[in-house]
RNA sequence: GCGGAAUUGGUGAAGUGGUUAACACGCCGGAUUGUGGCUCCGGUAUGCAUGGGUUCGAUCCCCAUAUUUCGCCCCA
């Protein structure tokens, strides 16, 4: 049997109708924030990730998933969304609507070679949002608003959204310098881990598990302790926005991304749940105003979050949160001889075409075994086609709550139907 | 990339180096000569992830591979 490549999953039953309803959801949402859908390619020059996720992250480390194309191009399946998405502004000019800013939404599959676990998977699918062309923290409480409002209207409670701010460029080469010299004196007692960081991406160091105990850890320099003013401004009003609209935030200093491209507002939104495992982030996002001209376009402002389905999918399940995606059955239609299966079939048809939902018999079974099937499904009224009643053009209806049954002309069957669903 | 655990039918699973792989649920049929949901009866694995090896003989022992899962790393 040939089996899913590792890391893959097949989206069937019960989940793909909860991620079929929580697109629905999310589209809605969407389209009442005014954000416009957007699909850009799966796959990107490498360079599209390369140059703007950041060659010092780990994503485009260790995880992308590069390959040459038959014309020896160098190819990358997006790791995540916001570089196609930047991509794509620039390429088709939106800096140069006559509406701005731009607002984007993307709902896509997503590749990262990991070593899969609960709630995490090698191609896996983010929805996520992007806001061009405004630098205010307005817009910054709008996205991170938006976010968190996805996760009420789900259903899900115990949420916490983690936010803070890296600053403006000065703030964060001022910081990196302040953490880099804190560090230096003892990073020798540190994890292998942390004296790579350290090198190479030392916010990261904070994010450690293994040293965070340690007394170097606990005071250690914190980003908003070296914003310039204006940084320090942008982060007050920031949540002077997010007290405005009652969402509950905590500012925590230790949270720094894993993608170079942020500055400014940083924020991740977390699952208070202690069945959750490690994967218990299922949101984040933040500012990425120097990413246009990073790659190659004017230079504009920009802010984003994106959240994982898989995780937010996780989260419900824990959370016992039921979607409503039962969709019952308006009709089944059962029958015995030939003569009634011709009947069914075009019965069911033109009750169909006239928008009901409507199931037949498609394996000759048992009568039995059909009203079993019906009240698996959940059907509203079941039909049982008789050779008799036929001739009459009659349908025996009955109504599988009340259990009574009446006999309906089939003609006035759409009518009937009309009435009582 | 590193470490641990798992892998038996449609599902949940029990089990043993040696003739017919337990049980439950589900499904199908019958009792009920065209009306289910309860009950009773019957049926339901080309065989224990795949490939090698050890053995007279392996689902059960060994090795490898694959997938899943948990943790690390990282992230959504």
């Amino acid at each position: 049997m040939i089996s899913k490549p590792k890391g893959t999953y097949d989206l069937i039953g019960q989940d793909a109708k909860k991620i079929n309803y929580i697109n629905n959801v999310l589209a809605a949402m969407c389209q009442n924030y005014n954000y416009e859908f957007i699909r850009t390619p799966v796959f990107e020059a490498s360079e599209v990730f390369h140059r703007g996720v950041g060659e010092g992250s780990d994503i485009v480390r260790k995880e992308t998933y590069d390959f040459k194309d038959r014309g020896k191009r160098d190819i990358t399946l997006r790791p995540e969304g916001t570089a196609g998405v930047v991509r794509s502004y620039i390429e088709n000019k939106m800096y140069g609507r006559d509406i701005q800013p731009v607002k984007l939404y993307y709902n896509e599959m997503m590749y990262r070679y990991e070593r899969p676990q609960a709630g995490r998977y090698r191609e896996f699918h983010q929805f996520g949002v992007e806001v061009l062309g405004c630098d205010d923290p307005f817009v910054d409480a709008e996205v991170i608003s938006l976010a968190y409002n996805i996760f009420q209207t789900l259903g899900l409670k115990n949420i916490r959204v983690n936010i803070n701010s890296l600053g403006d460029q000065e703030s964060r080469d001022n910081y990196r310098q302040a953490l880099t010299n804190h560090f230096a004196q003892d990073i020798k007692n540190m994890c292998p881990d942390c004296q790579e960081r350290l090198k190479k991406n030392p916010l990261r160091i904070l994010d450690c598990k293994v040293d965070q105990d340690k007394e170097i850890m606990k005071n250690a320099p914190q980003t908003i302790d070296y914003l310039n003013e204006e940084s320090k401004k942008r982060f007050t009003k920031l949540q002077e926005y997010l007290d405005l609209l009652d969402i509950e935030y905590v500012v925590n200093p230790k949270i720094v991304r894993g993608l170079d491209y942020y500055n400014h507002t940083v924020f991740e939104i977390e699952i208070l749940n202690e069945e959750f495992g490690a994967q218990n982030v299922l949101g984040g996002g933040g500012r990425y105003n120097g990413l246009v001209e990073m790659l190659d376009g004017p230079q504009t402002p920009g802010i984003g979050f994106a959240m994982g389905m898989e995780r937010i999918l996780l989260a419900l399940d824990v959370e016992e949160v039921h979607l409503p995606i039962d969709n019952p059955l308006d009709v089944y239609i059962g029958y015995v001889n030939d003569e009634e299966k011709d009947t069914a079939l075009y019965l069911v048809q033109d009750l169909r075409l006239n928008g009901f939902r409507v199931e037949t018999e498609y394996l000759n079974r048992s009568l039995k075994s059909q009203f079993k099937t019906a009240d698996k499904l959940k059907s509203r009224y079941v039909i049982i086609l008789n050779s008799n009643d036929i001739k009459e053009f009659k349908v025996k209806l009955r109504d599988n709550q009340t259990k009574e049954e009446e006999m309906v002309k089939i003609n006035d069957l759409v009518d009937y139907l009309d009435m009582h669903i």
